[in-house]
DNA sequence: TACTATAATTGTACCGGTACAATTAATCAA
DNA sequence: TTGATTAATTGTACCGGTACAATTATAGTA
């Protein structure tokens, strides 16, 4: 672990156990460089991050402030996009549906930058937040990235396991989200009515060498989804 | 403007001029230091905030490349919500339904950080893009921050009008979304019938200094919002 | 040809420094 | 006490540097 990233973390930890809230003064900039025996701009790296993660807020010529204050039951929307699955106390299930090869439609070939020729991966699943259906989801891996998958590795982290097993690290995700009215049989995984409200994102997800491994299209329960997005300033 | 700013709004520039497309390369950062005269970590930052933005990503020992190719139709998640109102090449109004000073409610007093005796600014209006109804959004300025309004100044852009007319400047916003249903209200206002789907979105906007300005509840009309949002890495 | 080891390329981590702008605290005048 | 001026605090911009890790190109070997 990089020496910026764990000093976040420990910042992070400091403001937890201390339990400062909403405003709350961090330790000044200097006194984070004589405690953590780092130079300043590794110290200002660790505070970019947790900037950017909106667990903090800068402001020169006053100190580093604690921002971060979500909302109780709202999820991260990219702590439920692979990023980082700590919901928080959450559990996390699901029901595998679907695990096999397969090739691609047109529409899923060009998400994925692929061949209608080439191995994918589908996985199609139901996911459960404590218990009550959160969403229905069909996805699809590169094989030639992805060789293998099965139903335990899907029922838990597909992306642990892509990360760790394979060695292969996510670089950055498109999301494309809209709303709509559910069909019958998204309707009928996710314990709801015909035309019910939903929310749907697609998610092309890449590699840190930005080729495309993964293209998912979720359906949210409509009662059981509120995200929280933190944005930072005009120039994000 | 900051050095980095002017270089990444360059380097993006050239982009569109020179048409690149998704994984074509851009110069080396030696050769952008001396194209630039400006010192490797000033193109570092410049790059940063490119590829914060989902403009660019970085690949090291290789190089960097374009990354942008957003779908048609689909705006930014973050462009719609007071930051660069650039949505391309659409034109966007709004209907100002009601401008007035009064007290904030409970729920809109606590959003706010403020008391229920302090005066706020409710905007309402609706909005629309290329004529098409858009949006009905209900917001609350903090007097104390926010002086004055008028119709005119919120038919335009009210985030213009306080950064350069107040000489304030926005920092951080959280956003709550969820999905639902329209009431009748809202039905009328957005020429939907009751019960149909809506995306609901609740911003709190700060100002540099973390205090809250803004609080705004926007309700979306479904079959005119399509957003794309840009997430880095697991470690965003 | 195909595979492996080596070298060149190229971005990232980290250091340490100077100058400066925004905020806040201290000082002074009315 | 109030208001303005000055000084101290504190983060940010920018410089220039070394070491290194990941990628890609090259050379060497079977």
């Amino acid at each position: 672990m990089l020496k910026y990233q764990q000093i976040a973390a420990e910042i992070e930890q400091y403001i937890n156990d201390q339990d400062l809230k909403q405003g709350d003064k961090l330790p000044v900039l200097e006194q984070l460089m004589s405690q953590y025996g780092v130079s300043k701009s590794t110290v200002t790296k660790a505070l970019e991050l947790l900037e950017r993660r909106g667990v903090i807020f800068q402001l020169r010529g006053s100190g580093i402030f604690v921002r971060r204050h979500n909302r109780p039951g709202y999820m991260s929307l990219f702590s439920t996009q692979g990023f980082k699955n700590n919901l928080g106390d959450r559990v996390l299930t699901s029901d595998v549906l679907d695990v096999s090869i397969t090739k691609p439609s047109e529409d899923v070939a060009r998400n994925l930058g692929i061949d209608v020729a080439d191995d994918v991966y589908r996985v199609e699943r139901i996911r459960y937040v404590d218990g009550e259906v959160f969403c229905y989801e069909e996805s699809y891996y590169v094989k030639a990235i992805v060789p293998y998958l099965n139903r335990e590795i899907v029922a838990d982290s597909i992306f642990d396991y892509v990360q760790s097993a394979l060695g292969v690290t996510i670089g950055f995700s498109d999301m494309y989200m809209q709303v709509g009215r559910l069909n019958e049989t998204e309707a009928g995984y996710l314990g709801l009515k015909m035309d019910d409200p939903t929310l749907r994102i697609e998610t092309i997800f890449h590699l840190t060498n930005g080729k495309p491994f993964d293209y998912s299209r979720i359906t949210y329960h409509y009662e059981h989804s509120q995200f929280v997005v933190q944005a930072n300033g005009p120039y994000m």
